[in-house]
DNA sequence: GTAGAATTCAAACGAGCGTTTGAATTGACC
DNA sequence: GGTCAATTCAAACGCTCGTTTGAATTCTAC
């Protein structure tokens, strides 16, 4: 058994698992850190204490390296979503869930997640949110198919729980529900909006969600566009 | 005078203006169809029907040249929005204007450079959506200080239009906001949410705010979180 | 018209990229 | 212990990248 060196270990705890599952950790480390593009194949195979053909030979190429880092979690993540969705459902027979019960139905996966650093944590959340922005064809195509059975079934919740709402206007809605949740998710705060408040520690992300929550849910019930107030580019005085 | 064929271009009205603005507008598009990373030098100076060296003759670098491209349309919407708040404030002495008021206008100006397809219009927008979540250190420092003066002075206007809100609980709502907005504003739409909704159309921008500003400014004003609703992850029934 | 600065140009540099190859090594089973 | 498939490995392939260079060209001003 030669020694192997592992030259320039990024503090992945390599060279413990097997080769598909230390690849898929380096990736997931270094695809949030750095993004898709900006992250190669021979700086991710040696922080994962593999040979630099292993990529291509476990995954086949390094584009289905990173579907298979998002759907690893993201499938699992979402079929939770699902089954919460169908239990809340089920609690109340008849009549519609509460939209606080949908929404939490549908954040509080992502938070056993971010929680849970042994499926990746905060890391692949915000390697998710990431994603979401990102240009590249294949990344787009990928996630609108991993989530859409997800969306759908949502949609027709929220859509009994807020009758007020046409179909069209909760579409928007839930579009800018998702901008603030990976936003949220992503951590990115390119804004520097916070000075002292850190994203980091463990407790905060109960906290998180309970600030998001009232947040979304006020959003989502605000009352449909229809008194439609005049917005008045820049009247001029 | 030598006949200047155009080699690949890809629909930028390129041989009109000098050689900066052509590069500028050229890297424009292809930041925003592409993203930083996989835009290469040469696709966009052929596209702006430049030499391949006038990048770095110009900016200096592939990273000055996005800056640059940030900065031209920027710096007019942030200072715009600047003005704005001003004359919000001012017609109002003494009181602080409404929470709707302060969001308009922050909106506006993005709305108005939306529309004003001399200065980018719609593609800046998404170029600048994409950029918030973009991980390279230098986008993500350019932005916070671009962004710095005019979020801190809606924080304040903010902070006296919503006084049941603590300034931690502003700074985390104001996040969501540009979460929110961003994601709006870049278009990305990875969740396929809108089957027949277009973007494109240029009548919708003013209906997309009319939509997204109801639903910030309920997110807004919802209470301050106090009442803690215990938050049980997944109660095992 | 000519000097001198500014700009444009073709060409090349060195480096890094994703992927492929074919031999070496390992592991499982008869 | 031998066989064969699965895996690992070092090396190379072909290509594209951002940047630099130095000569050619254009522009400006006397």
């Amino acid at each position: 058994m030669p020694s192997r060196p592992a030259r320039k270990a990024v503090a992945i705890d390599a060279t413990s698992a097997d080769t598909k599952t230390r690849i898929l950790d380096a990736a997931e480390h270094l695809f949030m850190e750095h993004g898709f593009e900006a992250t190669s194949l021979r700086s991710l195979t040696s922080a994962a204490s593999v040979n630099l053909a292993a990529v291509n030979y476990d995954f086949g190429s390094k584009e289905e390296l990173f579907q298979a880092v998002l759907t690893r979690r993201l499938d699992p993540m979402n079929q939770e979503r699902i089954v919460l969705l169908e239990k809340v459902e089920r609690e109340a027979p008849g009549r519609p869930p509460s939209c606080e019960k949908i929404l939490f139905a549908m954040l509080v996966p992502a938070l056993k997640l971010a929680r849970d650093e042994k499926r990746g944590g905060k890391n692949f959340l915000r390697l998710l949110g990431r994603a979401y922005a990102d240009p590249a064809p294949f990344i787009r195509h990928f996630l609108s198919a991993q989530y859409a059975e997800m969306i759908g079934r949502y949609k027709e919740a929220f859509l009994r729980a807020l009758p007020h709402l046409s179909r069209q206007e909760l579409t928007w809605r839930l579009h800018f529900v998702m901008g603030a949740l990976s936003y949220t998710l992503a951590g990115t705060d390119a804004l520097k909006l916070f000075s002292q408040v850190t994203l980091t520690d463990r407790d905060n992300d109960e906290l998180l969600l309970q600030r998001l929550a009232p947040f979304l849910v006020a959003g989502l019930k605000a009352p449909a566009l229809a008194d439609t107030r005049k917005l008045e580019l820049v009247s001029g005085d």
